[in-house]
DNA sequence: GTAACTGCAAAATATTTGCATCCTT
DNA sequence: AAGGATGCAAATATTTTGCAGTTAC
């Protein structure tokens, strides 16, 4: 099962709760927001826990966060890795200005903007310039 | 009066409590969450009424909101136009793919994102290509 | 004078915390 | 068996709504 394999790698206990919402994110095509896993009515899981395991998810880096603006955060499956030349989905490339190289960041999406009226977009690209992880320690 | 033009330009009526949030935007360097300006103690504008104001001027188009993933929202004032040779803030950065020509949204501010640890942020870009107002009618 | 804005009260909703019990390892 | 996860209860915090009094135009 798909669910246990997941949470084992990223050293959880495999509970029936955790495998419930993890179902759900895999069956979902888009991200969940807390309320819609919730309102979920097949299942029934206290509300309390649902806080926790997303935010267990979160921490685990099995799903991440997408800022919106209507006081709801959404969650969504970070992906592996980028596969080459096949884009999942729009998501943030990191520059590191000390070894110049760029990183996939698959697992970050880049959040929605509010565009003034008459700007339609079609495509949004995030880059982030910084440090990365091996030229820093 | 800079708040009271403004105000008079976006066709609301001038009160004092709007005449004291927007004194607050504009000497904030950044953006301000509801509980920032609720926060500000030296005001004395009740909760409902602070929320109320966020929302008309949004609607009015005097601020925008910036999403976060801490379930607040941020605000800011928007500006007029981009300064030529003068950036305010990371703001998003407008391509046409009609009429190539790159618009200055210097009232979309980019917003944060949450990057996997290890990678450290200096600086942020984001770029919407799509069609712009002038190539759409 | 009228319409719109504000403050208060209260309802509705969302989030956090503590603790006893149950489940996973 | 032990540590962690869950559910319940309850405390907090946040947001919305209704209404009466006040203010701007």
């Amino acid at each position: 099962m798909q669910q246990e394999a997941v949470l084992k790698k990223a050293g959880l206990s495999v509970t029936e709760s955790r495998k419930t919402i993890l179902e759900l994110f895999f069956a979902s095509e888009g991200a969940l927001a807390h309320a819609d896993i919730e309102k979920h009515s097949s299942i029934n899981i206290d509300r309390v826990t649902v806080y926790r395991t997303l935010q267990t998810f979160v921490e685990s880096g099995i799903i991440h966060q997408i800022p919106t603006t209507d006081n709801t955060i959404l969650y969504a499956l970070c992906k592996d890795s980028c596969e080459a030349g096949h884009h999942h989905d729009e998501h943030v490339h990191f520059i590191c200005v000390s070894c110049n190289k760029t990183n996939c960041l698959d697992d970050v999406m880049v959040p929605m903007v509010k565009l003034p009226k008459g700007f339609l977009p079609i495509q949004t690209a995030m880059i982030v310039k910084g440090t990365c992880i091996d030229c820093r320690n």
